[in-house]
DNA sequence: CTAGGGTTAG
């Protein structure tokens, strides 16, 4: 039986590195026989396990320490001047750079007399990886050469980091401008900027380019194309491309049932889910997080909570986005009081995604009281969002409290705050489309109109009755 | 073992 008791929750730990500690820098393999050639009295320069253990170091959250042993050897044994040398002090700096010392990581590099395009690379990417795209930028201006890893780094890059049109724009210059032939990793940033667009034509293009090529789907490049179909609204497509996978891993099977919980498909996602398990691949926190939003979306609330469980019988400890997806899955479902309790009662604010998405749920059911609550976390949380103005004076407006939701409106111009119009889009023949909510603007307005009351007209008659509050909201 | 890639809650 569904227990919505909020209590008695496990507490959510905060991200830590504690779980990545199982292998204590100590007992790294390169470590100690660089150590063992230390104590042997062998010269620094001729130590063979000197980049292993540098290395190690960069993968080895804890070896902070270790690596700036080696570092004060390197100081030590004098300025560098040979392709070892040059490659140790670069494996260094990739070190400092992997354990969040991205300070010291360019202190090593700016001290460096020589340096090789990998000296480079490794610092663009430690740049790109502290998030710092500006800085990355004006590094990937001012190397003096350039190869397809550095092109990938930072095409890869501005697609994690959100710049999905510079990330786009490169790949054109890289391939167009530059001439170079694009490999596996080029075309995984690509396409994971292609999807974050929309751009399905440009999509299905870079897969064929992919198969042209033969490159393997088994990889992150799989994973990155089911991800751009399922995000273009294609899931035959991306389907498809998920059988065409030889191995598939957790992440493949991810993100296609993330894109059937998406796409008003849950039980589609949790039959894939139990399938997945069957061929004997094991899910990861991730895969839980679309698991449960498969079931938010179907209004499976016990299901929902009958796979938290199943995730910590498992081992996983849920996180925020756990969490966060429970409350969605108890909002949407009208058990708000529940919801409500379980998102103030967490050790961690669960952010604006989700408060945002509990208000949401209070128009939807039309709950004034928990409403106001919740915008009020929401103004926390992110505070001057439109969004929490706008949906809380529609949960005004719906329960007929017109003065509130006016009031709440003028609040809102008050403070300066807009909300950005919602936009959807459609690609037709290469070109993007975009439109909000009752918009005329496009000069065929008039004719698409007409063609949505001929497509309801032909609903009813075929006694699909439409449901006209949620189709205009798409209009 | 001197360099680059992916999945996730409205």
């Amino acid at each position: 039986m569904l227990s919505l008791s909020t209590s008695g929750f496990p507490p959510c730990p905060r991200p830590s590195k504690a779980a990545t500690n199982a292998s204590a820098p100590s007992g790294d393999a390169s470590l100690c026989a660089f150590r063992a050639h230390h104590r042997a009295g062998r010269a620094l320069h001729a130590n063979p396990a000197l980049i292993p253990a540098l290395a190690a170091c960069a993968q080895l959250p804890a070896a902070v320490a270790e690596a700036e042993q080696i570092h004060a050897l390197l100081v030590k044994s004098g300025v560098p001047r040979t392709v070892p040398d040059v490659q140790a002090s670069t494996s260094l700096v990739r070190a400092y750079a992997r354990l969040g010392r991205v300070y010291d990581a360019r202190k090593v590099f700016d001290g460096m007399p020589d340096r090789t395009v990998v000296t480079w690379n490794v610092l663009l990417d430690a740049l790109v990886r502290d998030g710092d795209l500006d800085a990355a930028w004006e590094v990937f201006m001012e190397m003096p050469q350039r190869n397809v890893v550095s092109w990938n780094t930072i095409i890869a890059g501005c697609a994690r980091n959100g710049w999905a049109q510079e990330a786009v724009d490169l790949f054109v210059e890289m391939t167009v401008a530059y001439g170079l032939a694009p490999d596996e990793a080029t075309m995984v940033g690509f396409v994971s900027a292609v999807r974050d667009i929309g751009l399905l034509g440009i999509g299905k293009s870079a897969h064929a380019y992919v198969l042209r090529r033969e490159f393997s789907l088994d990889g992150a490049l799989g994973v990155a194309l089911i991800s751009m179909y399922t995000r273009c609204g294609s899931m035959g497509a991306a389907h498809s491309c998920f059988l065409s996978v030889t191995t598939k891993n957790v992440e493949h099977w991810t993100s296609l049932i993330a894109g059937f919980a998406a796409h008003g498909q849950p039980e589609k996602a949790l039959r894939l889910f139990v399938k997945m398990r069957q061929v004997g691949i094991e899910p990861n926190g991730v895969t839980f997080v679309t698991v449960l939003n498969a079931c938010s979306h179907g209004g499976l609330v016990s299901e929902g909570f009958k796979y938290f469980d199943l995730m910590r019988s498992m081992g996983i400890r849920p996180m925020i986005q756990h969490y966060g997806c429970l409350v969605d899955l108890l909002g949407r479902a009208g058990f708000l009081k529940e919801a409500f309790n379980l998102a103030s009662n967490l050790p961690e604010d669960p952010g604006f995604v989700i408060w945002s998405s509990l208000l949401a749920a209070c128009r939807s059911h039309g709950n004034v009281k928990i409403a106001e609550l919740t915008a009020s976390k929401l103004a926390d949380a992110k505070p001057s969002h439109g969004s929490s103005y706008v949906l809380l004076s529609n949960t005004y407006a719906r329960a007929k409290q017109w003065e509130d939701s006016k009031r709440t409106r003028r609040r809102m111009e008050e403070h300066g705050v807009t909300k950005k119009p919602g936009l959807s889009w459609i690609e037709v023949d290469g070109s993007v489309h975009s439109f909000a909510t009752a918009d005329k603007l496009h000069m065929e307005s008039e004719g698409i109109y007409r063609m949505l009351e001929d497509l309801k007209h032909n609903l009813t008659s075929a006694a699909c009755e439409p449901e006209p509050f949620a189709l205009s909201e798409h209009l």
